[in-house]
Parts: structure tokens; C-alpha cells; sequence
DNA sequence: TAAAAATACTCCATAGGTATTTTAT
DNA sequence: ATAAAATACCTATGGAGTATTTTTA
């Protein structure tokens, strides 16, 4: 049994004729005449009463159409699906993000994908990039958005750098260390200092501008992978926050939080990375979701 | 694309290996990763990720495994069904009845269907015989049983008689004619009398036997094609009940109600047949029915 | 008698097998 | 080095066409 046959089958059920199903077919008479034969003769029983003109369904061929047409209609469906995934109008993207990547990309990403893109289904996680790692490699995500250098480099890891971010030091608009003319590290340390989770890379920089002092491990009060949490504790606070400025660049350009110009001025960036499986294929939404964040992280 | 090939893919789906499930499909290897081969070719897209051991599924891969299942499903379903119904263990039975048929058998039948048969569905419609004969043809009907008198025969029709019933003059036990010793027709017409529809024939015998008073046009007070009903009438009223005397067996024993005996005694019988229509197949289960319907009018 | 369906025959595309090569761990 | 997948080559079968016969309204 095959789908043509039941096509076959469908076509005469409605015509109730076999030359003009044949016609709808493209088929001649006498092949759509066997198709049916060999049908019937593989359900072992007569699907339609010939009486000449008209053919009538038999019971049995009542109980045939019922299924048949459920078939042939996920069929089509199938053959339609996969031309919507092709052309990358739907799909299934589960993507987890960094606390960086989060922060910048995760509501914008969201209204772009509700916007251009409302029949992809968006699937978004934000947590810890080792826990992601594991869910990535699980294939319980098709792609991570992380700072490539939490990232321990792999074979099994395909890692595409997408953004370097600059990092800084952010405070609220009212914060009193923005009333003076120069700002030092010792000045920083009267307040609360927060941040995301650093990379070794970026802990080494820090140390190497500021000194032992300002090795995370002492100098960091509040540790938060949530960045948009830790923003929201800056602005209410006199907390100094030290992570992506982009991250807050609504904010800064609402005139509720400002760059803390701490001397010497931070040369730490985060690099994010788009990171998927080596050898896994993704699917087409994915292409139009690196453009998007190349694009977002590019400004 | 083709069932098999479906097959095949979630095979190895399953498995995600081709050498396992070429096993299990008891097909070589490279049959089979041609199979895949092929199916991909159409989707024109990979389904797997050929990482060497283990086969993953692509996005577009499970995009196709969902609807595939749901194919073979439906497949393997529809020839279940189909084997179903070749054992007469289900189908459904649209089963037209006359009065006279439908007060002996309608009960019965339910019961003995609910009770060997409880996966066959049944439809049965009691109704004006004429109008039967329309749903028949229409298509609406698989078969009637009706008194084959009131059938106009017609080569459309294939008419098989399964029992002729005798008819007579029905009271209920307290009524005042059982009491003499020796009842006419003048007797009868001082008392209501009911009947549902007689066929010209019956009609012709009654006049015969009784003269012109006792033409139904005339001599029937009250006439309905629901049997039962005027049976119940009859058991609460002194209305004499002209039918066939079946309908009212169980009654009759109950010792609810009792044969009048009218002089002469009638001679007139029903004939209930079995109608269908000529070279319309019918369903297995249908035989189950005229078996029983036959079985049942023979008492 | 005319239209519809079935059959006879021929052809070719496709699925399958065996044997072998390529690829990846 | 080995196991798995892909490829090359061959065969048989099923599906399609043309031409013709059978059936039925």
C-alpha cells in the first residue's frame, strides 16, 4: 500500500468515476483502473460497487476513506512544513543566553522574532554558560549567545566570535562618586561593588589595571549571572556595577544610570560567541537569528 | 515520498544507526541508506547528522519524524480496521425497520448487539416504510426489514422474504369481548379499532373475509406506524388491535393481553423481508444481522 | 450503441541484493 | 584498524503508457 494508491483511491471516491478521476490524475483509465485493482486486492476486498456509471463506495471502502484522507492530508502537511523550514519561516530555535548576551539580547530578540518572524517558535534560556554547555551538547539547545571565554575551547564545539563588547564601571545618575573630578579604585571600594561572573581573562585584566585589590574574589559584594537584576539593584543603590556597558544602554541613554569614569580607564571586553555542535546541522531560523544578534551586538 | 521510506527514516530515527535498523527492517545496509538517501533527496534536505556512530536528527529531521509517525500510525490503524471489519467484529450497521419489525426486532436487536457484538456500531431508524426506501437509495441506509408488501418492487431492490407472520385481533386480557363465546366483526366495530398502515394486500383479505365494513378505511379508528404505541394503548384502552401478533409476544405471555378470536378467523399474514440494494456491497456485520433477524422471526 | 471499466502487452524507473570503497573513531 | 555508511553494479518488480476487449446503461 502506498500513498498514490490512496490518493487514487480518494480521487474516484469523489469523482465516483474512474476516467474522470484518471483525468484529475494525470493518469490514463486503465493505469488508475489497476492502481485501485492492486489496492483492493491488498485490503482483500472490494472498495467500490462498479455499476457503471457512479461507483459507490463500499463499507469497506467508507472505513478506507476515512483513514486515507487523514493520510494524504498529513502528507501534504508534511511536504509544507518542510517547505516553510526552508524558506525559515518557522521552526523551533532553543537558544540559551550569558548573562551578557541575555541582558542585551534577550527582550529585543523576543519582540524581533514576534514581529518578522511569528510563526517561529522562539525556545529561551538564560543561565550559568557550564550548565548550558551541558544542555547544548544534551541537544536540549540548538545554540549558546555566551562570552566565548567562559567557553573552555573543544573539539566537539563549533565557537564564531559575533561581538567584542567593551566593559565598564556603571552607576546610578544621583551616585555622589559622580560629583568628583577623578574617580580611583580605592573610591570605588567605599561602595558595594557588583557584577556577572568574570571570565579568567577579564579577572586578569582587572588585576593588571587596578592591582591585587581589585581581584573579583574580594572586591565584588554582589554576584549575579541575572545582569538585567543586578542594573535594576545599581539603579536603586549606590552599588557600582562593573560589566558590558551595552547592557545598560537604555538606561544611560534615559539619564537614569551614567559611565563611572574610573582612572585608569577599564581595557576589558567581553567577546561574545555564537557556540553550536560541530557536525550538527542547524536549522535555517538559526541563520536568521546570527544575523540578528551579529547585528544588535554590533552597535 | 512512500510509506516505506517513512518507515525506514524512523527506523533509524529510533535506532540512529542504519546498520541496527537495516536489522530490524530485515534489509541490507545499503538498501536501506539509499532509502534515506532517496527520501532526503525529495525533502531535498539532510535528516541526519552522520557523526559516525550515533545519527542524529536534524531540525528538519524532527519536523519530519512527527508527521511520519502519525502516517505509519494512521497506516497500521487503517489495516486493523480493515482486518476488524473482515471479522465482522465491527462497522457500522445502518438498519432501517417498519412498524411491524421494528415493534419484534428493534429491542432485541439492540440487545443482541450490545451483548456479542458490543463493537459493532448500530443505527436504526423506525420510520414510514416509503420514506425508508428513499434513505435506502440515498445511501443513508445499508438495508431494511419490511413488510415486503408495502415494498413496490423495482429492479434496483433486491428483496429477500425472511419470515411471514401471521396476523389477528389483539385485546387486553380484561376486555369485555374475551368474555363471549363467539365474536364477529359487528362485535369488534362496537370498540375501537387501531392498526398501523396495512399493505393492499392485507387490506384486500380483511375485506374478504370480512366484507366492506371491515375496509381499514372505514373500520380503523386509530392508525400509527409506531407499533409499540397503539400496543400500549391497547393494553390500557378496550381499542382492538388488529397487527401481527408477534409484536405483542411478550405481553401475550405476561398474560397482559390476549388473541381475540374473531370469526372467521384472519387469514392474513405479514411478509417481512430483508431490502437492499442491488449490487451495493454490504458490510460483514450486515450478515451477522439478517442471520439474526431471520433466527428471531422464525420463532 | 456509446461510454466506461477491465485486460493484454510493453517499457522503464525504482527498490532491492551483493560486492566494494570510503569515512570516521 | 575497525566498524559504519556510501557507492557501483546488477536484477526483478511494479507502475505507467498504448491498444484492445468487455461490460452496462
Amino acid at each position: 500500500m502506498n500513498l498514490r494508491h490512496l490518493e487514487h483511491f480518494l480521487a474516484v471516491a469523489e469523482t465516483g468515476s474512474f476516467s474522470r478521476a484518471a483525468e484529475k490524475l494525470f493518469l490514463t483509465q486503465s493505469a488508475l483502473s489497476r492502481s485501485i485493482q492492486s489496492l483492493e486486492g491488498e485490503i482483500d476486498g472490494k472498495l467500490f460497487d462498479r455499476v457503471g456509471k457512479r461507483n459507490e463506495l463500499t463499507p469497506l471502502g467508507r472505513l478506507v476513506k476515512e483513514r486515507a484522507q487523514r493520510m494524504v492530508l498529513e502528507a501534504s502537511e508534511l511536504k509544507r512544513g518542510v517547505e516553510l523550514m526552508r524558506q525559515a519561516n518557522a521552526g523551533v530555535m532553543r537558544l540559551g543566553l550569558g548573562s551578557g548576551p541575555g541582558a542585551i539580547l534577550m527582550t529585543p530578540l523576543m519582540c524581533h522574532m514576534a514581529t518578522f518572524h511569528p510563526r517561529v517558535q522562539v525556545r529561551l534560556v538564560r543561565g550559568p554558560t557550564d550548565l548550558q554547555l551541558v544542555q547544548l551538547r544534551a541537544r536540549q539547545l540548538d545554540a549558546l549567545v555566551v562570552d566565548m571565554r567562559v567557553v573552555p575551547p573543544s573539539p566537539d564545539l563549533h565557537i564564531e566570535p559575533v561581538a567584542e563588547m567593551a566593559g565598564g564601571w556603571l552607576v546610578r545618575t544621583g551616585h555622589p562618586l559622580l560629583q568628583r573630578r577623578s574617580v580611583g579604585l580605592a573610591d570605588v571600594l567605599a561602595f558595594p561593588v557588583a557584577s556577572n561572573p568574570l571570565s579568567d581573562e577579564v579577572t586578569r585584566a582587572v588585576v593588571a589595571q587596578y592591582g591585587p585589590q581589585a581581584n573579583p574574589a574580594q572586591m565584588i559584594t554582589l554576584e549575579c549571572n541575572d545582569l538585567e537584576s543586578l542594573i535594576d539593584v545599581a539603579e536603586r543603590t549606590d552599588t557600582v556595577l562593573l560589566c558590558v556597558l551595552a547592557a545598560a544602554r537604555e538606561r544611560i541613554k534615559a539619564g537614569a544610570m551614567a559611565v563611572l569614569p574610573v582612572r585608569p580607564t577599564l581595557q576589558a571586553t567581553a567577546r561574545f560567541a555564537y557556540v553550536t555542535l560541530v557536525g550538527r546541522s542547524q536549522a535555517p531560523v538559526m541563520g536568521l537569528l546570527r544575523d540578528f544578534v551579529a547585528q544588535r551586538l554590533a552597535d
